[in-house]
DNA sequence: ATCTTCTCGATAGATATTTCTCGATTGGTG
DNA sequence: CACCAATCGAGAAATATCTATCGAGAAGAT
């Protein structure tokens, strides 16, 4: 039907840009102007052409034997990702994680912006965390309308995470970062990344009781 | 040459199964007995062979018509996955987000027990935090050497996270699971694992793009 | 000026992962 | 008991992702 606009990045390569991203901008502050994929790809222990091909989807080129543009590269990277405008967020649950992402100065870069926290504590409420306000999650619907909020973060335990969910959705929110360990129901049309640190603890325990199977077996 | 003893699962699989298991245990605490592939799979929004395939490598095996035993799957995977005995780790970087690691409950459920942080802020060492102690990065090495800690968990700021990498090669840590948004340089028999937010939030970030695009569109 | 080397971009090939298809097995139903 | 529906397990097919190959262009060396 209608001609694809752009179609979508395989997500191993959404998850590869940031990384590229950061490097770049080290290089950039080194000074740097220019540098090819070969140099990229041994930074991470990747293949070249694989670097190459993610670089593409940015719609960038480089010159033979010279390689890309810095500058451009980081240009390009950030527009493809969206983190070349601002994203509004709110956050909901205030306890240790959701603090430490409150004050993670890194979003800045990202485009990400959380403006506000929620939570259902009183003792919370009404705190400024990183000087985000704390306010009660029964104006979260109300005010993610108002205020036109896209994106929702979850840094609830996991039994409430389904009910903040709800929530989010009542008020419009489009995508939902979710860090509970929870699979949320939402509505098809919203989007839910998942961060699961369990996950990321499986590939871990897994190599590692490996490893050390290998070890023993020598 | 040898005869593999387990051949290693896909990665994806690896990062599904923590999923798995956590429905799995909120089911066996409902009093299920038996599930079914399809019904796991439509939980997720999963293929129900996918998640046949995914079980299959934890060397389980279920009944026509019936499905699985609950309680054996999960201990299929708690092994599968290493979790059934416990991994002692160090964390270094005693900030708000390695605070939040030190006081996540659920770490004891997937085998993970975080022993001590470390930290280079004459501030915080001395200091308990969610009842482990601080203790100087000095000290990370010999401790991780003595106490056959085979574990380390990086929280440290970027600029911070190589120096204390090395620390940990030093001392003999065999897996490193890296919050801090850097890329480490370490020997090839060592497992790092890095946990990116923002890998995660650029996939999330693009598909928002796409949507708000598509919005646009219209 | 020509050669060599590095690197890009495109295409093809290889590998990994997901999805589909099929026959077999089990439990329930008429 | 004969049939039906649900489900598993295995293998085939489809898709996605990664790696290798090749020709061409650009910079520097001889």
């Amino acid at each position: 039907m209608g001609n694809e606009v752009s179609k979508a990045a395989p997500e191993p390569t959404l998850r590869r840009l940031p990384s590229y991203y950061r490097f770049l901008t080290e290089l950039a502050h080194e000074g740097r102007a220019l540098v090819s994929c070969t140099h990229i790809a041994h930074e991470f222990g990747l293949d070249p052409t694989q670097v190459r091909k993610d670089l593409a989807v940015t719609g960038i080129t480089g010159k033979p034997k010279v390689g890309y543009e810095v500058p451009s590269l980081i240009e390009a990277i950030k527009q493809f990702l969206g983190w070349d405008n601002v994203t509004e967020a709110f956050l909901v649950g205030a306890g240790s994680l959701g603090t430490a992402l409150l004050g993670y100065e890194g979003f800045k870069e990202h485009g990400l912006n959380i403006i506000a926290a929620f939570d259902v504590d009183e003792g919370k409420v009404g705190q400024k965390l990183h000087g985000k306000q704390v306010l009660p999650l029964s104006k979260l619907s109300n005010l993610a309308q108002r205020m036109h909020i896209h994106l929702g973060i979850i840094t609830t335990p996991a039994a409430a995470a389904q009910q903040v969910a709800d929530l989010m959705v009542d008020g419009g929110i489009k995508a939902i970062w979710n860090f509970a360990p929870a699979s949320l129901k939402v509505p098809s049309s919203v989007i839910v990344e998942n961060q699961q640190l369990a996950s990321s603890l499986a590939v871990l325990s897994s190599k590692l009781a490996d490893a050390v199977r290998r070890e023993e077996q020598k």
